[in-house]
DNA sequence: CCTGAATATTTGAGATTGTCAAGTATTGGG
DNA sequence: CCCAATACTTGACAATCTCAAATATTCAGG
């Protein structure tokens, strides 16, 4: 039995492939959401997520790349545009003369803020769902994702 | 205690907020597998998501735009970049001759079928979950995404 | 102190994705 | 037959992304 039981959850398992596809859907739909979110801001997705995160604190480039899992070069132009608007600003490191902090403008914080308020995909979906529904849901994805969920230390290199 | 429920769910409930977070985090993973499981095929994720709707079926190139949710032009970019390199061939329309429909070709197929198995999004982090478990969680993305997610059924409903 | 490797950022070239407006071919109703 | 609608393509342009090369700065050794 055991063969067999590993072997349909092995492949083609059919509740996992319509967990999968379920996950994409959410996936998809949460994309558009923030896409559009973005747009009603005049921003692309892209320059929302660095907001967002700049929102938060300063970063110096190099993290806001690592962030992003993209090329450092990638966040310059990206940042350039956020700048050229009036929403982020480069600021000197003063512990690290090669180092430039991105940082949100009194402008750009409100924005980010504005931002996070119209991104409802949290109330619509989830709605639906009571409050212990809600907790078994958080649960299952927790477990989903394992223990790697948690901020790695930012402190010690990497 | 309504009214109080009421406020719980409508801003900062710390649970939604934490699920969202998850969400987020799913989302996140999911890009980046799908991402990195395209590029081993030499592929970006939009050539991709494209070869994989038309490994199922020719599809018109009007549809693969709606389903893309982007305008038919730069599907038309798309599918030339997939036929310059085999994957995917235009055919007349029998019963319209302004429509063409993008096929994938028998290579196309094959590729598409490999990225589908690399794809292991599904193993990964559903390994986690027992049978059960796995039903609950489509159970509650099922009720999180209202029944749209359903095709339009043939026979009976769902 | 001086040199050189390593690090942080920027610049420039080029590919891809995406939008929009305009152009071509085809369909279908009046 | 004519004309509006439809399907697709083309061209121009912006944004995102990668890669390689250039610049500035740090830091470890001699």
């Amino acid at each position: 039995m055991g063969i067999l039981i590993l072997m349909a959850t092995q492949r083609t398992d059919p509740l996992a492939l319509e967990v999968v596809e379920l996950i994409g859907t959410v996936v998809a739909r949460y994309h558009a959401e923030y896409e559009q979110a973005a747009a009603e801001h005049a921003l692309t997705g892209a320059q929302a997520r660095v907001l967002g995160l700049l929102s938060m604190e300063p970063i110096p480039m190099r993290r806001m790349a690592q962030k992003l899992k993209c090329e450092p070069s990638n966040v310059t132009g990206i940042v350039d545009r956020l700048e050229a608007r009036g929403l982020v600003e480069r600021r000197p490191d003063p512990s690290d003369r090669r180092v430039k902090l991105a940082a949100a403008t009194q402008e750009g914080r409100s924005t980010a803020r504005r931002l996070r308020e119209s991104l409802d995909f949290a109330r619509e979906p989830l709605a639906q769902l009571t409050e212990v529904e809600r907790a078994v849901l958080r649960d299952l994805l927790r477990r989903m994702l394992g223990e790697e969920t948690a901020e790695p230390p930012s402190a010690a290199g990497s």
